[in-house]
DNA sequence: GAAGATATTGATACGGCATATCGATACCAA
DNA sequence: TTGGTATCGATATGCCGTATCAATATCTTC
């Protein structure tokens, strides 16, 4: 159980995209006085392989090697860092994904769990202003659109 | 342990608001044919008397005389029937509430949970068409928006 | 108004998810 | 290399919500 990865390897081998991300994220963690640990890196790495929104435990299946604790306490961390954020389905499961850079929205289909961004849109602003008619000032807002993308909704 | 109150009473006494309240959405839940029951009563008494989002365990703990099987019971069937709807907080508590008619959307004050409903905000159309640019076709979505009150703000 | 069919109740058991605990270990800085 | 600590992992614990099932209340029908 040894960490064989190098904190900064560079580029001198062609290595999995993933990897990138991975050390990327690992990198941003440091930067804030977190460890560099191997089970931490699985982790990341495992959510970073997933292709969609995933649960906590479907992360500890795909990690035997790494206590679930631990796994719970990496998705954890990723949270607060904002590096994972939560995605909550029609069915009420908690679920997770790797949070691009920046603030956004899911677009998550219902029938695959696919999900994508949304873009070109800026509720932002529209809020706020409702929010001020209501004599609130708002700090931040949830947002998930369900529906079908393009392949389920061929179906 | 039975129902006195008359299903449709009319106006002939005056009686608190939430009675009435209470009387209209046993009758729904009587159309779809669930049955008028007292412990089912005191369940929708109870959370048309909280003042703001509620947790199903704030319900069982107003309604010691009530089984918590049934005040949860109780909760899923007024979430099925579209007469309670569901409230993600910042902390991650599901919470609950009553929903008016209509589709809308909460505000809710992160310091003493206040919430109102937002007017005057048509997210609808523009969710949609950014959905339909990414390929999907929308079906529902959800939206909280967080910050503080007048009063909250104030402080 | 009585009786039967059935939805509902409530006490309790159960299961899942997430965290707390704590000795052992790995990481990082000096 | 070494000491101070964050971190790990196995397990215990706790909370939330549901399943079970005998007893009961409700509604319909006669």
């Amino acid at each position: 159980m040894v960490a064989t990865t190098p904190r900064h390897s560079g580029h001198e081998h062609p290595r999995p995209r993933s990897a990138a991300v991975v050390d990327d994220i690992v990198a941003q963690l440091s930067d804030r006085g977190y460890r560099d640990t191997e089970p931490r890196r699985l982790v990341i790495s495992a959510a970073a392989a997933q292709g969609r929104p995933f649960t906590a435990e479907e992360l500890c299946a795909a990690l035997p090697c790494v206590g679930r604790a631990t796994v719970y306490r990496g998705l954890r961390l990723l949270v607060e860092t904002d590096q994972v954020c939560r995605v909550l389905l029609d069915d009420r499961e908690l679920r997770y994904q790797l949070s691009h850079q920046g603030h956004h929205h899911h677009l998550l289909c219902a029938v695959c769990g696919a999900s994508a961004d949304l873009e070109g849109c800026d509720v932002e602003d529209m809020l706020r202003d409702a929010a001020v008619a209501a004599g609130f000032r708002m700090s931040g807002h949830w947002l998930e659109v369900y529906g079908r993308c393009g392949e389920c909704a061929a179906d």
